[in-house]
DNA sequence: ATGGTAGACCTTCTA
């Protein structure tokens, strides 16, 4: 089973980028952020089209989420539990139908840009919601795949150039260590299983030329149960959609896992 | 060079 996550950022204006990507891709399963619509407007048909089961849970010109499987999807949860006031659609949830059913959250975790406000406040109110709730549902010993934009740069050698990122949300000493305690939890990060080697990014800013001088940052992660992570067989960073006609800032990050 | 781009949208916010 291939898993996708890819903020698509507006999948208004991203439609026919998306599409071209999924025909070529076929993922069983898709993670998709920043949809920036609400259900109503999303482009539904085309994806049934194709062979997809849709979960959406959409904002009007901010956010949104949706999880997309050739599979039904069952038990969806949509927004993330702990504070009854967040009227972000950030966090969808929902388990994806299969010999060995696999539960799978579409994350987007907020950008927490400028430190020193509200925003970076509730940035790391919003990772210890995210740790409490994936403690429980790691207590049901399941096949899980957390994946979507983090907004966190893991490590040094997860951006170009770390001393460009000192003062930015995404590598504040506070980001990383809430990062780190959602690993200690017992969550892998897809990637560095895998390919081992960093130097991966997954975003790309429009602005100054950074796709050109490759100043990326790896922020999309997949983060694994243990009864997932016993499954996985390989990941790939689809660097290549990042040069495609109106491409999203960042690009598709897919894992196999071996249900069989 | 205090820059630069993209998307939603009502003029500025978010990233």
């Amino acid at each position: 089973m291939r898993i996708a996550t890819w903020n698509v950022n507006s999948i208004g204006a991203r439609l026919e980028t998306v599409l071209a990507w999924f025909r070529v891709e076929q993922p069983d399963v898709a993670c998709l952020q920043e949809i920036k619509c609400v259900d109503e407007k999303f482009p539904a048909a085309e994806f049934e089209q194709l062979g997809y089961n849709l979960a959406l849970h959409g904002q009007k010109s901010y956010n949104g989420v949706a999880l997309l499987s050739k599979t039904p999807l069952e038990d969806v949860r949509k927004g993330l539990p702990g504070d009854e006031g967040d009227d972000h659609a950030r966090y969808i949830e929902a388990v994806v139908s299969a010999a060995r059913p696999v539960r799978v959250a579409s994350i987007y975790l907020p950008n927490g840009n400028p430190i020193g406000t509200e925003k970076f406040v509730y940035k790391l109110r919003w990772m210890d919601r995210l740790a409490c709730h994936a403690g429980e549902l790691l207590a049901l010993e399941e096949p899980l795949v957390l994946a979507g934009d983090y907004n966190v740069i893991p490590e040094p050698q997860d951006c170009d150039n770390p001393a460009s990122w000192m003062g930015d949300a995404l590598f504040q000493p506070e980001t990383r260590a809430a990062f780190r305690r959602l690993r200690w939890l017992g969550l892998t990060d897809a990637y560095m299983e895998v390919d081992g080697a960093p130097g991966g990014y997954t975003f790309w800013d429009y602005q100054a030329g950074a796709w050109r001088r490759n100043h990326g940052i790896r922020i999309d992660h997949l983060l694994l149960s243990p009864q997932a992570a016993d499954r996985l067989t390989g990941v790939l960073i689809h660097r290549d959609a990042r040069g495609m006609d109106k491409p999203s800032d960042h690009v598709p990050v897919v894992a196999e896992l071996d249900l069989g």
